[in-house]
DNA sequence: GGCACCATACCGGTATGGTAATATTTTGGA
DNA sequence: TCCAAAATATTACCATACCGGTATGGTGCC
């Protein structure tokens, strides 16, 4: 992790791709201090652009500058993460909608591709290569839609969803039920009905509160907050 | 313009808000280039924070950073404006929704304390200060759902929109059809009806579709491209 | 033993110098 | 006169040095 930087590229954000790595994966523990001299040193840069790549990273909201003090990676905030994918709602269900009347064939054989590849992850039980099938899926139907600023918000806010994906056990979010939800959102794409395919994927997204609660339970020290935004309330799907 | 910097306070986010302001206010010309260096001079700082200034208005799309060559303010586009209001309309149609559930008594009484503003703004005709009112509506709103993440996106968002603003004619977006859209949304709101503030909101914020074409047909030398996209087909609420 | 004070180390923010790559101008040859 | 190639200028990017502000540990006083 420490040194996989290629000369004769922007460092910058290089750094900022591996470090984004780093804290999301847990690899830096949420509330750890990361100063710019020792990062710099670690990779063998000087610390201009490791401080340009923690500017990025604080406007991602994966850490925290404090002035004079010192850079520290936040932790995981129930009540961001909550924001996050309302944000992550309001636009993926409007995109799906589009998407309904935008979809043609070939849109709708990639999505069956990314569907296949998810099952059989599934079928493995490979839970990383679900999450990586899942990422691709959602970005499919975000081409669909040819809105690439929509996107890079919904990436965005996905730096904050997946924060939790690592802690979360496979039966707070089952494989089975999130691929359902894929397939029926396809079908409702090749039918053209944006009322379901915005439905299914409102739906779809509110999965994440489900489990939020549990795992902010279980890693207290991972977590600023546990408790949930007022715009949560009577969102869950399953109880 | 130039000396408006308080020392020992950060440069770099001062810098940010008033290359904006010139950007957005049209001080600089689409097109322009920029210079770390000028830049520095001009306001009397040194060249690192102006370049971290240009990275975060990189990010908000209003300048181009290319390596090596120069930074140049960006052209406004069709597309962008276009893609942003999407989103804009994504998100403020959720929280709008989110709001006719979470609003209270002060909430609606601070609403119809910022019409009244706008009101005797569009009675003086101070197009400005309507734009102002205008902002600060749809905060409001957005400050009763308590969902900060949503209303950074929106901001960001907001910055192509208002880069229109300028250059639209009083007779495009007229300031009683506005006016008269913000009245029904708080009647929904106070009415408690999701349904109808979302399809007001959305209304609303389509009416910048109407007079985009024309403005870009008008300033053909501010502008990048000319063509909306396809997911605004069917969007344009009057013809 | 407890508390105020100060020396020291460390942090992020800024200024300045150097470097490789690109754009522009100048120049030398046909 | 024209065109190509070399020389020059300018750019963003990175490295280094310095600055003021902040935390911390030790010391002497009460």
């Amino acid at each position: 992790m420490d040194l996989p930087l290629k000369v004769s590229e922007p460092i910058a954000p290089q750094l900022v791709a591996a470090l984004r790595q780093a804290i999301v994966g847990l690899s830096f523990q949420p509330g750890e201090a990361l100063s710019e001299k020792d990062i710099a040193a670690r990779f063998g840069v000087s610390r201009q652009p490791v401080r340009e790549a923690f500017i990025k990273l604080s406007e991602a909201g994966l850490v925290e500058i404090r002035p004079s003090r010192g850079t520290y990676v936040m932790k995981i905030s129930v009540r961001e993460v909550a924001n996050a994918r309302l944000v992550r709602e309001a636009i993926e269900s409007d995109i799906a909608r589009h998407a309904a009347r935008l979809a043609r064939p070939p849109h709708i054989a990639m999505l069956n591709r990314l569907i296949k590849e998810q099952r059989d992850a599934a079928n493995a039980g490979d839970y990383w290569r679900f999450n990586e099938g899942d990422e691709a899926f959602h970005r499919a139907i975000g081409e669909i839609v040819d809105c690439d600023y929509a996107w890079r918000v919904v990436e965005s806010a996905r730096i904050q969803t997946d924060r939790t994906r690592l802690l979360s056990l496979p039966e707070a979010s089952p494989m089975p039920l999130l691929l359902s939800q894929h397939e029926a959102i396809v079908r409702q794409l090749e039918a053209g009905d944006p009322d379901g395919a915005e439905r299914t994927m409102r739906r779809h997204l509110r999965e994440i509160l489900v489990a939020l609660p549990q795992i902010a339970a279980t890693h207290p020290n991972l977590f600023s907050d546990t408790i949930l935004p007022a715009h949560t309330e009577g969102l869950v799907p399953r109880d």
